[in-house]
DNA sequence: TGTGCAATGTAACATACGTTATTGAAAACG
DNA sequence: CGTTTTCAATAACGTATGTTACATTGCACA
């Protein structure tokens, strides 16, 4: 499926060999699992077996108190890789669920060792992904401690926008997005309703257009600047891949 | 000097052999650096050269919207350690700066791969620090976007105290809390009157004496539930350590 | 041993956002 | 193909937290 989003994203960054798109093709091929909407996937508690890559449909992070409060700590996306060597904790600290319709493929201990041991490119890509992955978390935290609501709803908009056009999952101006407004009210800390406001104000400066399942946005650059959206965290620099090298090396620490 | 910290805290998770600890004392006495308190080490927009080491004092991990407004997303204690890999990308997509007088150990790109290469143990470790910190920032994000003031103050009071203790720093019910009101502020993403406010209602309740630059807590069990905190994300627990490194099952154990 | 500046403490007032409730429009479903 | 459930929209009202302002304490350093 599409394994083509994890290879295009990893490739922004790390340049991988013949053998090393083997490797990841085998990996996305041997074990996968398909999941119905608005189910879990992993539940806080249990034991961290494998590592899943989300091979198709979306689905998020979420972390609940005793008294039914619940926060959505991340997306995961078509091409995510949930998280890089989890399998050496004994327990989750929190679930993952679906959104849509799902497909993932479960990456085994033994894969990562053997990657760690053969495969330094693709130790490196994952490294970035991890790193990524961190500082998004970091944006969030600033995003929930400082942005108002309008500005962190266009902030988040605007994140997951570059994430699925990094993925190759936009279509000109507009996107697939099957997110309520419940789950961006859980991801952002506001109540429903204020997120309801809030987009209406969105949409009536025009900086989104969001109906069904769909989102445009007629002009990326206005939406960022009302989400004080800077895109360094991604890390999606281009320039920056000088690091072809860094796969040469004997490479950077394994996993 | 406080190397210390960082093995009594790596050793709670996994096994160093002898030559580990060579390794880890060397890497912690080669380069060393000196800070003034309130100071910055690293800034934004900086190419990342090294990973640091923290051997005393404390620091944090902070970012900033054009307009000023700051948030604090992650403190370090002595002990921890900055990003591991960091140097993999481009650019720092945030600063680190000390609250205290601060030493740190530079760990070089060479290191890294020094270690992946031949002491599988400290890499274990390494990511076991790395998940343990990627934990620590997806439950700041719960904190800002479902806790109320009063329980994040809490939830971060106990945090920082649990850190202390795994790394040795706390002298029975109290300990070192060199933080400001407006540190608080700036990490719970509240503002400095409110810490006030809310110092005092936990005072009012017994839950915290705080007093010049230090902190008793009287009964953990007591803070640790106006906080709803629940101790599972920073995976202390000893029973998981079956593990010696990444890929070799072998015998549990440890000092 | 003052003197100055940072940190803490308080009060009065302002507001962004939450809560509860109701309605209509889509989806999902049997 | 009607029925049920979910999702979106909107309004009225409530509150946790922010803002501004100033007084007090503590501590670095001359």
């Amino acid at each position: 499926m599409s394994l083509a989003s994890l290879v295009r994203k990893l490739e922004q960054f790390v340049r991988l060999s013949p053998v090393d798109h083997v490797i990841l093709n085998r990996a996305a091929t041997e074990r996968v699992r398909h999941f119905a909407p608005r189910v879990d996937i992993v539940r806080e508690g249990e034991k961290p077996k494998d590592v899943h890559l989300i091979l198709s449909g979306w689905a998020y992070r979420y972390k609940q108190l005793e008294d039914g409060r619940r926060q959505v700590v991340s997306f995961f996306l078509p091409g995510d890789i949930c998280d890089v060597n989890v399998f050496i904790l004994r327990e989750m600290d929190h679930s993952i669920g679906t959104i849509t319709a799902v497909s993932i493929a479960d990456l085994s201990r033994e894969f990562f060792d053997k990657v760690a041991a053969e495969h330094p490119r693709i130790v490196t890509a994952f490294w970035w992904e991890t790193l990524v992955n961190a500082a998004i978390q970091r944006e969030w935290t600033m995003s929930l401690g400082q942005r108002t609501a309008l500005e962190r709803i266009a902030h988040l908009l605007c994140e997951i926008w570059l994430r699925l056009r990094l993925a190759g999952l936009t279509q000109g101006d507009s996107c697939d997005f099957p997110l309520t407004q419940g789950d961006l009210a859980d991801a952002t800390g506001l109540s429903k309703v204020h997120v309801n406001r809030t987009l209406q104000e969105l949409r009536a400066e025009g900086l989104i257009v969001l109906k069904g399942k769909t989102l445009s946005v007629p002009n990326l650059d206005r939406l960022m600047s009302a989400g004080l959206f800077n895109p360094n965290y991604l890390h999606m620099d281009h320039e920056g891949r000088q690091l072809d090298a860094v796969g040469t090396r004997s490479d950077a620490a394994a996993g």
